[in-house]
DNA sequence: TGCCGAAGGTTATACGTAAAACTGATGCCT
DNA sequence: AGGCATCAGTTTTACGTATAACCTTCGGCA
């Protein structure tokens, strides 16, 4: 029933023809019997003064009556701005992702500005550059996890930049906002030796990246100070809970077996607990099993997922306030974001009999994380 | 260092008034000697027999040179047009809609087209109205899941309007793009009946909506042809793995106790596994249990869901390419898409002593869902 | 009385692009 | 020789908005 118009029927082959026309700030002037620019410094606030208010109002009613939307096009025009930023990240598929985005597209509604999303270089497929062809409206780029070559392209358009966990020196960005993953490395380490786990293992993403070498280099700096410490760091076969589970098999299959695995992402977190229970083992019985991230994934398996939890929302909102605060010509807030770690049941105390426990030294004293 | 200079007024006029100086087509005009109008000509390709191939290369050239790219905002003023269309789904987070938003972008992007995305009305807060956030004037709208008011709230924008899984009669809609999750129940049911199971539960998604309603009506058709079969049909108290663990907790505690946990939902599917688990019961030995999206959850969990797999990202294209189809005024393909059960592990032969059958068989053989 | 300054508007203009309408200069046919 | 098509461009205009610059009335006041 709906009255679509018919488009133009032309032999033009345009990609999106003409919908109704819209009424303009000239057409809302006319019924108003005022002048198009009484329109436009009523319609934007800036009539204090100048403009009677009973004019105001008549000019408010025509507007509501015709259901009168400013062309954006034409102010974006007028005003030279574009109030629009490009959010990348690696796949939108990823809650994480999902999250920061949520959280980036809220934090920009706030002042207005709106959000173009790409899910990954390759999302839209490698024939179009996206950054080609969005340059030209932006004002501004949030990237997240960019491999080199696309940071390069990026930062060659000129445009304002903000890298989400990157690091804040190799990059060309103008500021970057991250997570303390390194404190919730610390925080995983402290709690597992303090269930008196001596044996670690690091699953580690697979994937060459700042953050994910920033937790490795937390997790040895925090086992550094731990006597008699054993981790073993295997790079997962790919970022996914197939990918833990396969490299994880391996992992726990091999002797002297690890009783505690760290995973750097809740998906490979899952995959190791699939893992663990392919080769009969019991989480947290005879394996502690923690995450990173905190995705819903996290509680709807089995057992519930002792993981790190990253503030997302948060994260994608600090993201969109520093690159505004760059716009703004202010300095923006790069303190990292404070993460926390959420014990739940896939870790427990390490099994009495390990089967790797180390000869000679009592594993009793050196009890460091001790608990009072 | 990148200098940054541009800067979004932050309501008030800030004293830097406009971006980077970005070269515009007349500037590529000045720098190789021609009009602005030969290099619109030229940069559009409707050149040929109108302006020299010599020339035409100069002035790539000297677009090249500059760095030039057309701003799209005077562009899409001149022309009229809006290039954008918005896309409303329910939440992001859902990693069904974000397959949904990565198809719809992909086959926009394929004509040229943006999407807007707006993560649910509560998304960003109640107070904002999509078309105001929407930083783009709008060709159309695509949605999805929309409460009765919402909708007509859209559909008051006088937008051409695409509904995705909608009933095709009490919509507003120009059209409606839909899954065929009829069939889909149609597949699940006679799984289910062909592994034995004659008392089935159907966890629905608590929701009062057409799709859901659909798969109920399918169902229940689909047993009144299998004489015998018992359905218990219980909503969840909320789309989530948890409301799902606490329905299927009650669920399964009561008696007679169902041999299959029909969920709407993979969400709710996993909820029903956990709470199995909880209450002492195997899946799929005692109970089986069957999804619906195919999430990536259905693989990560054990056992691994059987589930109704949708194609997601193609729901998203067809919905984009209907609408696209309405703006040019052709007809849309409503086709319903059609929708495949992925028999994994979480469903099995019904037990032979189940609790509401005859007893007297061990429930020893079970194990692998042994199907020729 | 004459002048000033507000109040309450209106007119005119610019933003960058696309494209319609126009202009010269050729070359070719009859 | 005259006319006309063709080529290779240029001038001009319009899109809808925001705002600077410009007009009228007034009332007040020295």
């Amino acid at each position: 029933m709906s009255a679509v118009r018919a488009s133009i029927p032309t032999g033009e082959h345009t990609a999106v023809p003409h919908a109704q026309p819209r009424p303009t700030s000239r057409d809302v002037a006319r019924a108003a019997g005022v002048s198009q620019a009484t329109v436009s410094l009523v319609l934007r606030g800036k009539w204090h003064g100048r403009v009677a208010p009973g004019t105001a109002e008549t000019v408010r009613a025509a507007a509501r009556e015709l259901g009168y939307r400013p062309n954006v096009a034409a102010r974006d025009l007028r005003l030279g701005r574009r109030r629009t930023v490009l959010l990348v990240v690696p796949a939108l598929t990823n809650e994480f992702f999902a999250r920061v985005y949520t959280g980036a597209a809220r934090a920009a509604a706030e002042r207005d500005v709106g959000v173009v999303l790409y899910p990954s270089p390759e999302g839209l497929g490698p024939a179009r550059d996206p950054f080609e062809s969005a340059r030209a409206t932006l004002d501004g780029v949030i990237a997240s996890s960019m491999a080199p070559h696309a940071l390069a392209a990026l930062h060659d358009g000129g445009l304002p930049l903000v890298m989400l966990d990157s690091s804040p020196e190799d990059t060309p960005a103008a500021a970057t906002v991250n997570l303390d993953l390194a404190d919730g490395m610390r925080q995983v380490a402290a709690h597992l030796l303090g269930l008196g786990h001596r044996h670690l293992a690091h699953l580690t993403a697979g994937v060459e990246s700042w953050t994910f070498a920033l937790r490795a280099r937390a997790l040895d700096a925090t086992l550094a100070s731990a006597p008699g410490v054993r981790l073993t760091r295997v790079p997962a076969a790919e970022l996914s809970v197939t990918g833990g589970l396969r490299t994880a098999e391996r992992l726990l299959g091999g002797e002297p077996r690890p009783t505690a695995v760290v995973c750097d992402d809740d998906l490979l977190a899952a995959g190791a607990c699939k893992a663990a229970r392919r080769l009969g083992l019991r989480v947290p019985e005879d394996v502690s099993v923690t995450g990173c991230d905190d995705l819903s994934l996290a509680t709807a398996v089995e057992p519930e997922l002792t993981t790190v939890r990253l503030p997302a929302e948060d994260f994608g909102a600090a993201g969109m306030r520093a690159l505004l605060a760059v716009l703004d010509a202010h300095p923006a807030d790069t303190r990292p974001l404070p993460v926390r770690l959420l014990p739940r049941a896939s870790s427990g105390p390490a099994p009495r009999t390990g089967g790797t426990a180390a000869p000679g030294a009592a594993p009793r004293s050196g009890g460091a994380a001790g608990r009072s």
